[in-house]
Order: structure tokens, then C-alpha cells, then sequence
DNA sequence: ATGGCTCAGGTTCTGAGA
């Protein structure tokens, strides 16, 4: 059995202890982290070492970051989109005991007709180009991370206030497609799950504790990879956590 | 009570997140 997992800690210097007790109670294959803010030289190389694990990351100053935690040491470690040049630090993959692990942090877009906008529509180009080589290279891959946005009205607490806002616009739901059509599935469809399941919910408004959130953060398996799936879940327990990350982590689970 | 946030950087506020 292996298992894959993506969280957007938000900070990783303030989650850094939740993420270690995470891992002892969840001890994935490979890890994804999102919005780490912190540049490399700040990294906690050390900590996540002794508790047992590879680690690969590459941030920046104050926002985004990323980091690929593993059993085993990551090969052939790639570094944001190649082809899309990028001052921001959003993307980390590295293949693990034989899979294809691709971490992103998508851009948030802020808002339709932004400059941001055209900066998440450019930036989800580039990676679409760069899956297609990918899964031409490695035919076990999983794509996973914060996607920022919610693939269908299933992934909206309410769907009609959002309907056309970020993360539910027809342009990004429509590059969402495209990443499927290249032969991906987002695993947490491939089972029935219960209604209402969200892997982000607003740190205002009292908005977990209603449960009004978004399914953003996603788990994109290929077709070989797909075969093997027999569970994923997002796991809401960290977000009850004192001082939580706003997203939830979402984990899969593979036969051997 | 019908409101209600959290980060980093830096400094008593701003920008960003989603």
C-alpha cells in the first residue's frame, strides 16, 4: 500500500509542528506543501529529517513555496514549469519509488479580468504543455496540490453567490477539463463521497464550523496510477486544530 | 450578540490570500 498526500500549510515556519504530527500519525509515501513563505535558507530541513523523511523544497520570500517530503529521496527533482519562466515559486516534482510526484501551488487569480487572472491562465498553459511531456515520460504520475480552483457547483458551499467568482469561473473550470483530458482523474471523484466536502474553508465568518468551504485542493492520478487508487480523503482533522491552516490535507491510497 | 481571520514584513498598518 502507498500513499500520497498534498496540504497547503500556509507558513510553514507557524505549521511546522502540526505538519511533524501529522506525519507520525499519517506516514505517506510523499507529501506535498504548498505556501511554505519561507526562503530556502529558513527551510526546516533538519526537523523533517528526524522525523524519517526526504525532503526537496524550494521557496521564496514571504509568499508561495513549495517542498516534496518523501520516504524515499525524490530523483530527478524539477524545480516551477520548465518552458514558463516565473519569478514565483509554485511548483516541485521529483519521481518516488517509481511515480511521477508533481506538487503545484496554483495561482489564486484574485479576480476575473485581473492582471493575476491572465497570470493563472498563462501559468495553467505552461503546465498543461509541460504535463502532456510528462505523461508521455512517466506513465505512473500524480498531480497534486492547491489547483485554486472548484472543478464543479458539487465543490461550492454555495454555488450561486460564487457562480462566476474566482475559482469557479468557466475559464478556470475549463483548464481543470484540460488537465483530465490529458488523461488524468481527479481521485477524489473516482469514489462516491459524502456531500458537502471541502478541502478550504475560510478563516472568517465562523466559516468551518458552519461548513461552508470550497474543494480546491486536488489529487490528479494518471490512468495507470488510476488503476490502483483505492481510496482518497481529505482529512478535516488538522483544520480543528488551534491556529490551523485554512486548507485541509487530501490523501490517497494506492494498491501495490 | 446576526458579528466574528491569518499570514509576513515591519511597525501601530498594508497586501494578499480565497
Amino acid at each position: 500500500m502507498k500513499k500520497f498526500a498534498t496540504w497547503n500549510v500556509n507558513s510553514l515556519a507557524v505549521r511546522l509542528p502540526q505538519l511533524l504530527d501529522w506525519l507520525a500519525a499519517h506516514p505517506v509515501d510523499a507529501l506535498v506543501l504548498q505556501e511554505t513563505k519561507l526562503t530556502d535558507d529558513k527551510f526546516p530541513t533538519m526537523e523533517i529529517g528526524e522525523a524519517g523523511y526526504q525532503v526537496q523544497w524550494f521557496g521564496q520570500k514571504t509568499y508561495n513555496g513549495v517542498a516534496l517530503i518523501s520516504r524515499e529521496r525524490a530523483e530527478n527533482v524539477v524545480k516551477n514549469i520548465p518552458g514558463l519562466p516565473d519569478e514565483q515559486a509554485r511548483v516541485i516534482a521529483g519521481t518516488v519509488g517509481g511515480v511521477r510526484v508533481i506538487g503545484g501551488y496554483f495561482p489564486n487569480g484574485q479576480a476575473p479580468g485581473s492582471d493575476k487572472f491572465a497570470y493563472k491562465m498563462n501559468w495553467l498553459n505552461g503546465l498543461r504543455r509541460w504535463l502532456a511531456d510528462e505523461l508521455k515520460a512517466h506513465e505512473q504520475l500524480v498531480l497534486m496540490g492547491d489547483f485554486n480552483i472548484a472543478p464543479d457547483d458539487r465543490d461550492v458551499y454555495d454555488p450561486v453567490a460564487w457562480a462566476g467568482q474566482i475559482h469557479c469561473t468557466a475559464e478556470e473550470r475549463e483548464h481543470f477539463q484540460q488537465l483530465l483530458n490529458l488523461g488524468l482523474s481527479d481521485a477524489f471523484r473516482i469514489f462516491d463521497q459524502a456531500p458537502k466536502s471541502w478541502s478550504w474553508w475560510d478563516y472568517r465568518n465562523l466559516a468551518f464550523r458552519k461548513n461552508q468551504g470550497l474543494r480546491i485542493d486536488h489529487i490528479l492520478v494518471s490512468e495507470a496510477l488510476k488503476r490502483r487508487v483505492t481510496a482518497c480523503e481529505i482529512d478535516k482533522q488538522p483544520r480543528r486544530n488551534e491556529r490551523p491552516s485554512d486548507h485541509a490535507p487530501v490523501i490517497v491510497t494506492l494498491q501495490d
